[in-house]
DNA sequence: CTCTATTTTTTCGAGCCTCGAAAAAACACT
DNA sequence: AGTGTTTTTTCGAGGCTCGAAAAAATAGAG
């Protein structure tokens, strides 16, 4: 059962809806926040002198006004990025980065690392990613005390309440709890979030016209991960990260996958799975534990320049995505695509076969009308969807906090 | 951009949790309402003695007031009958049904009607389905001006807004907007829903311990269809009603299924699939208009009695099934399922190979904790969930009614 | 340079809504 | 009949949003 409203929610919600569409909109003036919030200006009035007077808000100089027209000249509200700071820590295939970022966005500090993490212990791994926030909040630029809020993200499966790292392809270790772990280490509350969602996130900050209520993002790296964006939500698993678009089964009894099965989509998409039937090893043969972006750029070229096993193994994957893609889309109906990672480069190797795939699909039936997108790199996107992640939270649950002891989920997987 | 909340609607919303609460709980006192929805007493006081002097709710006759305890007793409030009423209409395989619920979801007045659907002319099957519905405003024991809401429920799909229904298997015609036709004709706003969505909205009233926050409804008829819960919200498409289980793809190029295509989990385990595999007729044959329950209960029979192609025929399907579902875990997470329908009363010669198969997946990581429920009759689920969405619409947006132009998307989907 | 038109922002009183505390009501038990 | 207990209502206080009007800030006209 749903819980009522009280009358604390009210102004509590409208201080929520007022901080986000600054951010979203960057500086709007008082006037425009009225308007997509749909609340009078006496509120907004009211609300945004509140938010100045805290400091969460800060009104912009009155000569970056813009095009000057008549009239008293609107002045433009924007966050004040000295308001707050958050952190996010990605992590991963031998590699770990770390980023401070104020309330407006920008970088204020980061680092990055290499490290073996398919060989190093549990108490390394963690050590490791404890040190580097460590460092991080000792930069003097920082003030610590500001830092409100760490997002990690990582590939592979997290759980529902974004606290614990489950499995992930990056490391043997299992069932690690890395928003208790930095929590009781730094007294920040923290987040462990999946890689794609985060990607998914990040999409929709950056193109909002492309990427708004319905989209998917498939990152195509070793495996085969998904955001999904449903309605406006990010979407979830009920007990996981969810979304484990890489496994849904291409074919019963096919090829054999990463993660054990047999059949699955990443058996056939994946990074080692094309590298496997571009050197014709056998469907049967054991994965690669990694094969080098460049490496996946040689063989992609190699597909290109003539019709061999390179090819074939990417329309292999086309065939194994396009198939899969036709049975998501007969779940949710067909939506925007954003193809990321380092096979994004090579997606015209796979197009072809994936959308012949997809026509074959209930869910390909207006497949002409199905478009993609590519975007190699998705290191950075990971980046700004943790920082959007950390921050949306600043602005909803510290700027806007409320009686969020009470009963019922309040606390919607808003995207 | 979501809107911010006016002072107005604040009471709108608190109103439309009590009736919600009051329909869920049956004769609730004021204190429980008071405890469910996390309201101040006072404040359900007020709301209630609103909903009373408006007819909507009634206070219950001191005599029920149950257990005996000390203080003063409860007076339960239950949903007054005369409230309004809502009307019904499905429309399946060959036969029609409708029937007008009272206020409080009692049955009124009812009539059920054989046709031909698949070979009637458009204007038949409007005509029919308006004539039937003129009949029952006109019983004399039904007051016109109290059927607030129609919901229909048809087999197929149907569009995002439940306004029309887009293709059907029971019928060759397609995009027929019943909503409005029926709207247009009788002046009562009308929905167009999807049977699969109907059957889940009941099992959610019929057994909310069960079939709560997250769970699956799976048609097994002629053809296969779902209706899908995720966090306590119906699932539906971008698009369309969504949720089109039967075709996510089994097995590339693979059986020839009643939608044109190839390889779809229902030419593997609709009705006509498993008459097709048991009479070993081929899978590239034609799928068969129609197999009687009659018929599938003696298919059944057989497969039971003996080990031949009929329970090879159960068996192909419990595997399809099982990929199905185990692609479909992969995306959502293990959830209960509900298998309804004639072959439903079969499911004990599907199970085995669905588990099976379920274990190959992903999603089948805790198979043994997946648990199935089954429910031959799915004609009383749909009307129920017809019924129940009529209810609930007439709840909310009639008898809570509110700024409803206001610009967002305030309907929603809750199962 | 002053005045007017225009647009944005703030101010102010009115009207609701919810809440907590206290009172009233309605019964069981002694 | 009196006492204790639980439910329900009453009442004033405090908040919030809204609309209207006022104030502020500027461009353009004369």
């Amino acid at each position: 059962m749903s819980v009522g409203i009280r009358h604390d929610d009210l102004r509590r919600r409208n201080r929520a809806m007022v901080i986000a569409a600054v951010r979203l909109a960057g500086r709007p003036s008082r006037t425009e926040i009225a308007a997509t919030t749909g609340l009078s200006h006496s509120t907004i009035s009211a609300i945004s002198s509140d938010l100045i007077s805290e400091g969460i808000l800060a009104e912009g100089k009155p000569s970056e006004a813009g095009a000057l027209k008549r009239g008293r000249p609107q002045v433009g509200l924007g966050l004040n990025p000295e308001a707050a700071a958050v952190m996010t820590v990605v992590l991963s295939l031998n590699f770990l980065s770390v980023a401070v970022i104020d309330y407006a966005g920008q970088v204020i500090s980061e680092e990055q690392r290499r490290l073996d993490t398919l060989t190093m212990s549990r108490e390394a791994l963690i050590g490791e990613c404890v040190a580097i926030v460590r460092r991080r909040l000792e930069d003097p630029d920082i003030d610590v005390r500001s830092v409100a809020r760490i997002a990690l993200a990582i590939q592979g499966i997290t759980d529902t309440d974004a606290r614990a790292m489950l499995w992930s392809p990056i490391t043997p270790q299992t069932d690690i709890a890395f928003a208790d772990i930095l929590e009781a280490e730094f007294g920040i509350p923290a987040t462990m979030e999946n890689d794609c969602n985060m990607m998914a996130v990040a999409l929709r900050w950056r193109d909002p016209e492309r990427y708004r209520d319905d989209f998917i993002a498939i990152l195509l790296s070793h495996g085969i991960g998904m955001g999904l964006v449903l309605k406006g939500e990010l979407f979830t698993g009920t007990h996981s990260s969810g979304g484990e678009f890489g496994h849904m089964i291409h074919r019963p009894n096919g090829a054999l996958c990463r993660c054990g099965r047999r059949g699955c989509v990443e058996a056939y998409a994946g990074n080692y799975a094309i590298w496997r039937n571009a050197k014709q090893l056998g469907e049967d043969s054991e994965p690669v534990a990694d094969v080098s972006d460049a490496q996946m750029r040689a063989l992609a070229a190699t597909a290109r320049e003539r019709d061999g096993p390179e090819r074939e193994a990417y329309r292999k994957a086309g065939e194994a995505l396009g198939y899969g893609l036709g049975s998501l889309f007969a779940l949710i109906d067909p939506a925007p695509v954003a193809m990321v990672g380092v096979s994004a480069a090579a997606f015209d190797l796979i197009e072809p076969a994936l959308r012949e795939a997809i026509a074959q699909t209930a869910g390909g039936q207006h497949s002409k009308s199905i478009s993609f997108d590519t975007e190699p790199n998705e290191l950075p996107l990971i980046r700004e969807g943790c920082a959007m992640r950390a921050l949306t939270f600043v602005d909803q649950e510290i700027f806007a906090p409320g009686a969020q002891a009470r009963a019922g989920g309040a606390g919607k997987n808003v995207a």
